[in-house]
DNA sequence: GCAACTTTCGTAAACGTTTACGAGACGACC
DNA sequence: GGTCGTCTCGTAAACGTTTACGAAAGTTGC
């Protein structure tokens, strides 16, 4: 069923036919209602190649994710409803959202060039955001619009929405200094990705807002998972002037640091105190309860989806490329208390 | 940058530079070789649009999931990795692959109709499969080869892979029936997804090859997610008569469990033994240790590869469509013991 | 009653590609 | 030298859609 077959069957031209699909002015009130008829009698919906070949758009917003990264396995529920929520407003204006997966062995660059030439997007959301990230620059290159998840410092014209990691780290580290933690240490990537920088720059700013020395040895850097955290935990358990308090960058990290604590005896809160970052229902299942902070999953996937759309407005006012940092809101949970000795 | 600009730097026909690089028959070496030359230094890729249109088929297979469905915001790494390695395979036979979200709001008939007349997809694979399932009565009705992950009871000209989950029940009994076990409890979802009838099969079965008597109480349906475990665990606790295990069809709802268990000072394995379904990386940190089923989630990935390009072959031995079912492998765990008083 | 304007619609070109068809060049063979 | 076949390439049509343009019909104003 293509257009030419439904403007036979209703005896009208092609070129009407379209202009009523597309609500374009010039149409008869009758005739426009006779094809917005037949066209859902019929199941008629436009062929997308022809549309975006002739339109140049294609109506469709690209997800980037990298599928097999470590930072990624980890995905708890997050990207299911962030996706959620954006493809929700992304279906309401009339777009549609696919996710392209980068498969671990394959170039990004590379990957991405063949989706920027091939055009079957109109505008991407980039994930996984790097500190220097050259996926940025040669987005810049082209022409294609692009946002980012995570901020990163590669310049170019885009827009990006960030999570307020370097907030988050200074206020765990203003909470553990309010309850006399002296000895604060903290798990970090192991990669160049940007919040890491971030979470950093939030902890380093809390220590000197205490007045405190930065001891190097009391930042850790491990894998983004499970794993990752299970190291953590030994390491900072193991430490022989062991810190009093560890902040968390990642929630899936802290599984593994409760693993380990168990392991060996310690107990979050009573005996290290710990502080995770985005609250996650996995959590409920952890004891004692972690301090975290709390993301509005659905409010963040509708902001995606509102940023990605305004990057293609005609408007250059809308148009206009910005960036957004989300705060978070701090949840006190019990593995957060007062220092045993009362600091060191 | 189009086929004519190409080929107008080349001095060459585009019919020429095309056959040139599909690869068809009658190109002189030497002009093939200037042309892939010249394609890539100038960076072309063809236009996908152009490509489908003329071609009518667009070399992009599409993966459909649900989010906002519980059962998917469970997700942990399953799909990460099954992507990628699908993914991998997908690039290796010059297929692309995108993600096709269905969101929580949208029928999913309605979805998949405009997927399949916007014709971006040459097959599809669908996943979180009902019993009885519309999407694919629709989908046999379209033309657009598709597979499914998961079998349904829905006929129609398609291909399934589904993991054994008959054989896990069925395997779960007999290992908690050779310690002694007697009064086994299992969790299901509460909807209408084809895995949980096929593992209340193998339950059934278990206990009939044992002669235990089904008893109805035992037999409890919950959301799956860590909430649907948590509930689970605080029913199966509860009860006047205790089961002295329980099996459950999903690894999402056991970190509930184990977390009922702890807020009601009962141990898994020690008071009431647990089996649960596929390990993964957070199991390591649940004590103790839960017995589970082990899966090659990169082969499963492959093997949807594989057989959702086998649908398109022109070979009709190949595109047969056929079903698959892939087998796990027992691993014992600390949560399956015998029952403390020798089963009642 | 004619000009000017509005409303509505049909025609055809264009988007970028692939491919059927035919043409030209060249060598082989009788 | 003419015929045939092979190799290589250019031409043009086709895929399904949107849209600029113009035509036809109807309306208004004088």
């Amino acid at each position: 069923m293509n257009i030419r077959r439904l403007a036979d069957h209703l005896n009208i031209s092609i070129g009407t036919v379209s202009r009523a699909l597309n609500n374009r002015p010039g149409v008869h009130p009758e005739t426009l209602e006779k094809v917005l008829k037949a066209a859902t009698e019929l199941g008629y919906v436009a062929n997308q190649s022809g549309r975006s070949l002739r339109r140049g758009a294609t109506n469709t917003i690209g997800f980037v994710i990298e599928t097999g990264h470590p930072a990624h396995q980890a995905g708890d529920q997050f990207f299911y409803v962030v996706l959620d929520a954006m493809n929700l407003y992304l279906a309401e204006q009339h777009y549609d959202l696919v996710i392209l997966p980068c498969h671990s062995a394959d170039d990004p660059v590379e990957f991405l060039s063949r989706v920027i030439a091939r055009g079957i997007v109109d505008a991407l959301v980039m994930t996984a955001t790097r500190r220097v990230d050259h996926r940025i620059a040669q987005l810049a290159k082209s022409k294609l619009p692009f946002m980012t998840l995570g901020r990163s410092e590669t310049p170019g014209n885009y827009s990006w929405i960030d999570l307020d990691f370097e907030g988050v780290a200074l206020r765990s580290v203003q909470e553990a200094v309010k309850l006399g933690h002296r000895r604060i240490a903290v798990g970090l990537p192991d990669n160049d990705v940007a919040l890491g920088y971030h979470y950093k720059s939030g902890y380093l700013k809390g220590l000197a807002e205490a007045g405190f020395p930065v001891d190097e040895s009391l930042i850790i850097r491990v894998p983004t998972s499970e794993m990752g955290g299970f190291s953590l935990g030994k390491q900072v358990a193991g430490m022989a002037d062991q810190p009093t308090a560890l902040l968390l960058c990642s929630e899936v990290t802290a599984a593994g640091v409760y693993a380990a604590f168990g392991d060996m005896g310690i107990e979050a809160g009573r005996d290290i105190s710990v502080v995770a970052f985005r609250e996650n229902p996995l959590m409920r299942f952890l004891n004692p309860a972690p301090a975290c902070f709390r993301l509005d999953l659905n409010a963040l996937g509708t902001r995606l989806g509102e940023t990605v759309l305004d990057l293609l407005s005609p408007d250059e006012e809308v148009s206009q490329r910005r960036g957004e940092i989300v705060p978070l809101s701090f949840v006190p949970g019990k593995s957060l208390q007062p220092p045993r000795s009362g600091g060191v």
